[in-house]
DNA sequence: CTCTAAATAGTATTCGTTACTATTTAATAA
DNA sequence: TTATTAAATAGTAACGAATACTATTTAGAG
């Protein structure tokens, strides 16, 4: 695990076990997309064959509450998790469900200013965009119309 | 229940069932914001109170897949349903997880471009704003920190 | 090394949602 | 109007993701 976190969790009070520092490492390692829970369990227990289902959500649950992670959600497919490495939005792939993080942010003063003249206090945002990545495309490819309008 | 879902339901070889007009007629009760399944069944049963929450659940898939609903999900609040009165995006409370459309869309030639530039084939978009409605402003304000950074 | 609060494994439980089944009903045609 | 039948319903069971609980282990400080 990079050191930074050790630090990260340590001046928070919390320990450094081998169970956060694998967690750590698998986000790490998928730096390009985001992963859900279950796909970390698995993917953990290749090193970690003991490792509790509950170990890893709740420290999933404490590692956001640190910010060291953020968690996106969408219909179908459950809470994604990733490294929080900066304000980003992505690309959601319809039939893999893979996210791919993209350059590009929506926000601005104009659609800021247009929430906050209702009396809303703008917190944050989140933008995706949802189709089909290149090997989906090209693959047995689930159309809209079967997932239950939940695109 | 406006006729026009009558002809739409019958067209697509479904049954006018009171069921679903009085989950129509919810939803319609409420353009101005999405509902979460139970706070239908809750309301329906105002007027059937014997309704069954799987043929609520049932019948908000099936009104999905008809394309008559939209459904949207965000963490910590599980699944919300609207009429699909035509494209828009919401802002969503933080406070009482409330969601008001907004009119406003982000999406446009430059950033459809920047996506399929990557292969990716763009079917649709979702755009939020996270924050704090004027009522739970005023109230008690749950903060982002005590969310698990679920925002 | 000792101590202790924090974290863990394993299990039970909750909650939203879906599946199942016998019964009822909407809509068509006689 | 009535008969027919596929679709829809109510009620119950089952499911899966996530959380809660508890006895045991462990990281880290003294």
């Amino acid at each position: 695990m990079l050191p930074s976190y050790d630090k990260e969790l340590q001046s928070h009070g919390c320990k450094v076990t081998p169970q956060r520092s694998l967690i750590l490492d698998i986000l790490h390692e998928s730096l390009a997309h985001t992963m859900t829970a279950d796909e970390i369990v698995g993917l953990a227990r290749e090193q970690q064959p003991n490792i509790s289902a509950g170990t890893v959500y709740r420290n999933l649950n404490t590692l956001c509450e640190l910010g060291l992670l953020k968690c996106l959600d969408s219909v179908g497919d459950g809470r994604h998790y990733e490294l929080n490495t900066g304000h980003h939005h992505h690309l959601v792939c319809l039939g893999c469900r893979q996210r791919v993080a993209i350059d590009f942010c929506p926000m601005n003063s104009e659609v800021r200013d247009l929430a906050e003249k209702s009396g809303f206090a703008v917190e944050d945002h989140n933008f995706e965009i949802k189709g089909y990545c290149t090997k989906c495309r090209a693959g047995a490819k689930r159309s809209p119309d079967t997932n239950g309008g939940m695109i």
